[in-house]
DNA sequence: TACGCGTGGCC
DNA sequence: TGGCCAAGCGT
């Protein structure tokens, strides 16, 4: 691991910041001021989601809810509607259980250092620090994806990003190097860095704006870093999507309360054996061949759908919706899959 | 500590 | 295509 003098330290400081005032990405909406209730749910959106997608979802965001207070008194419905697509629905759970507690039990007062922003649900030491210095100018890293990969090259740190004890290990080589002044400004700049020269794939650190900091690629091993260790692969799951119909409504199941999809309405999943094949179907009309197929990052789903006429009984997390009704709901992006492919059989309309 | 948790983009 | 990546957190 590389340590630099006080001296590059000031360099560094100087050469980052003076690109990002030049050509950083400024324009972007959660940076037209810096209210902590902007920075905070900007940064939960941003979360493991890239910034394009992110953009409409914001803005739609803080066009409903514009204030703390109106995100801790909105229904949750609503809350959830507002982030339908975006993915990891917990995030929007916690930030209304984090407006809430802001506002009464905070009494609307925000706790300023990232100490103290961590208790609030959802916000962990990545966006407690970014909160903390972009809206109360608090000297820490905020330390991401972005924050490992640029300095790990940068100083040539050699230790697994993918083990939780490395955090502490780039925090405590960062935080010296973090300007005093500019905190936030800081780790937005290194932001920024990470997602356009020091990219994962394909960097392009020869037009680097701190390429002569750059000590992996001087030494023509950028590819090595950031270090990090293998994620198992996705498991392939298969099942079945019983379709029942009743007087023009469809019949929705309610999953349980916590898991995968957690209280999101699908239609009913058996899940299959894995050597399951379609010609072992032997009840109802199977309406595509081909299966649907859903990738979650540990999950590969593969679904066919069943057509089925008699439903023995009703159980308790189960309702008929009409079209008018489910278009209500936030759906997640499977199910949406699954009444894109019912509607294209033509068997609802 | 290791895993569960969504979705879209890229090659 | 499948595998990996993208401004992580909770348990």
């Amino acid at each position: 691991m590389e340590k630099w003098s006080n001296k590059k330290i000031e360099l560094f400081r100087q050469q980052l910041l003076n690109w990002y005032d030049t050509q950083g990405r400024a324009n972007l909406p959660w940076r037209k001021n810096h209210e902590p209730y902007r920075v905070l749910v900007s940064e939960i959106m941003l979360q493991q989601t890239q910034v394009d997608t992110v953009l409409p979802y914001f803005e739609r965001f803080m066009s409903t809810l514009p204030t703390v207070k109106d995100l801790a008194d909105a229904d949750e419905d609503v809350v959830l509607k507002l982030w339908e697509g975006l993915g990891y629905y917990s995030r929007a759970r916690h930030l209304q259980k984090a407006a809430q507690f802001l506002t009464y039990e905070c009494n609307g007062v925000w706790p300023t250092t990232a100490k103290d922003l961590q208790q609030l649900p959802g916000v962990g030491p990545y966006t407690a620090a970014a909160i903390a210095s972009i809206s109360f100018n608090e000297v820490v890293p905020a330390v991401d994806g972005n924050m490992f990969r640029v300095f790990s090259r940068l100083l040539k740190i050699d230790d697994d990003i993918a083990r939780p004890k490395t955090r502490q290990v780039f925090y405590d080589a960062i935080l010296p190097i973090v300007d005093p002044v500019r905190p936030g400004d800081f780790n937005q700049a290194i932001m920024d860095l990470g997602s356009s020269y020091m990219t994962a794939k394909n960097p392009d650190s020869e037009h680097s704006p701190v390429k002569d900091f750059n000590q992996a690629y001087l030494d023509d091993v950028e590819m090595n870093y950031p270090v990090k260790s293998k994620k198992v692969k996705a498991i392939r799951q298969k099942f079945l999507a019983y379709i029942y119909e009743e007087n023009g409504a469809i019949l929705f199941e309610k999953r349980p309360d916590s898991g995968l999809l957690a209280n999101f309405w699908t239609f009913p999943l058996l899940q299959q054996h894995d050597d399951f094949d379609v010609s072992d179907i032997t009840q109802g009309e199977l309406l595509n061949i081909k299966p649907i197929t859903h990738i979650f990052t540990h999950r590969r789903w593969e679904i066919w759908l069943v057509k089925r006429e008699h439903l023995p009984e009703k159980q308790s997390n189960q309702r008929f919706l009409t079209s008018e009704e489910w278009q209500q709901l936030s759906l997640p992006t499977v199910q949406h899959k699954l009444l894109k492919s019912l509607e294209e059989n033509n068997v609802y309309k």
